[in-house]
DNA sequence: CAATCTGGACTTATTGTTATACCATTCTAT
DNA sequence: ATAGAATGGTATAACAATAAGTCCAGATTG
């Protein structure tokens, strides 16, 4: 086997008929993740289009579009006769969000990333933020919707939700300018305590087009509850992030010598 | 307003035609990830289908195939003349990963969640991988496929990749049976820090299969590298979960009360 | 320079999506 | 009770997209 060409372990029987996603675009989700996780790396080069059909068990047209949309992403270039080669170099910038120094991490952001505020409205919060806020479902509180970018691109949507007693505090102009933990803070009511829910969601209409993805691919979603010095809430915080600009990045290490088939140890985050 | 009733706020213009995802697709998504979200409280109505075709500006015959769909899935109930509602009481079992607690967690995943051992190969390793091991690409170690379930239902496709030196002092049968914590532990390489990674990507079809959901939805994905005591490297996973079974959970606070209008200050992880 | 690899372009059968029109059931106001 | 107006369900048809087969063009390699 040739060290420059990737040997594909893909099993081929497994791509589902039975989705509305078509295969070009499964394959396409598959060959672009292994590519972004550097199982295939870079300045490789990949089976041609009639082995990798028989890999995946289709036609090769669909292989070919597959790749033809990876290439128009960029991610691969494709020459008649040379085959197609995994993009090499490709720096993309990446936004690292952290738990250990979650402030710190978020006046990084705020230095070296540019926020936009798309929206600023009193509504009625849903169940799942009254909840959290410790309100009654459908009280007003302030939504207000920014988007963060880096060098230009998009990474980030967040809707955040601040009590109206809170919000009213300070203007909407401060809202364009100044950190949000800053307004809380003159507000009377630091952010001392956080509380995070981490999962994966598809991007929903409203947010793909605000990041510029696709409806349907995956983000990472976000939940933050901000509550102040007497455990009241002061602001919730959904946000959605681009996987392929943002990555959560979390260093913990022990806190005692484990003993040996012993019972749980305990960890902390590093300082 | 009936408050039975959702009221819809979303904006109608914002679907995306111009893609592979079908219509019906991306509005099912979205009022799922509603649904789940909370957004939509459960035993509300939804407005009828002419209505929310209005809302979604598609046919009505578009906006019924997303709701049957969601029937599908058991998250609404249709009846003619009644219209749809939410089911309630979606009492699906979640599990809570945890960093505060990551080896008590990872603990109470071991007593209250069953372990499958899919598959242990000795394979070369990715320069992915091999960066976070230390070696060379194309090394050989053993990578362990496991899956692990809570109540019977998948929720984590896990891949962890063992230098061998560490690997050929324990069995494939231990693999089966003992935590791999304990494992490495009792190899003379207990892990005492950990490094992780977290994104979203979508299901590619191995991982999609192990775990029962579409190709293309997504997952949480987890990289975490384990390090011994002089910081070697003991292993490194790479860890698929399912958003609507496993959702990270991190409460943090502040260490030192803000300045107002000051500097960065810190966090810490609860303990 | 010829054989053979590579990807590109064209045509076509099939499938899937979406919309229009009409039918069945349930609730509610009379 | 009963009529009307909700609700969702079914059938048909136009249209678009997918995926496969076949042939073509450029690059590489001996």
């Amino acid at each position: 086997m040739d060290a420059t060409t990737w040997s594909g372990r893909l099993d081929p029987s497994l791509l589902d008929a039975s989705l509305p996603t078509p295969l070009y675009h499964q394959i396409y989700l598959v060959l672009r993740e292994n590519i972004r996780s550097g199982a295939i790396s870079s300045e490789s080069t990949f089976p041609g289009e009639q082995e990798m059909a028989k890999m995946f068990n289709v036609s090769r047209i669909t292989v070919k579009r597959a790749l033809n949309d990876l290439a128009s992403d960029g991610l691969v270039s494709r020459h008649r006769g040379r085959g197609t080669i995994v993009a090499g170099g490709s720096t993309i910038p990446m936004v690292k969000g952290s738990f250990d120094t979650l402030i710190e991490s978020l006046h990084i952001m705020g230095l070296e990333t540019e926020l936009e505020l798309l929206d600023v409205t009193d509504v009625p919060v849903d169940d799942s933020v009254a909840q959290h806020l410790g309100v009654e479902p459908g009280t007003q509180v302030q939504r207000a919707i920014r988007r963060r970018k880096l060098q230009n691109e998009p990474f980030s949507h967040l809707v955040t939700y601040v009590p109206m007693e809170i919000a009213k505090r300070y203007s909407i102009k401060d809202l364009a300018s100044t950190p949000m933990l800053t307004l809380l803070e003159r507000a009377g009511h630091p952010a001392l305590e956080a509380e995070q829910w981490i999962t994966a969601v598809s991007a929903d209409p409203l947010v793909s087009a605000a990041l510029g993805v696709s409806v349907g691919s995956p983000l990472l979603k976000i939940e933050r509850v901000m509550r102040g010095a007497k455990g009241e809430p002061v602001q919730v915080i959904h946000g959605h992030y681009r996987p392929d600009r943002f990555q959560y990045h979390v260093k913990t290490h022990r806190r005692r010598a484990p003993v040996s088939g012993g019972g749980p140890a305990t960890w902390r985050d590093e300082s």
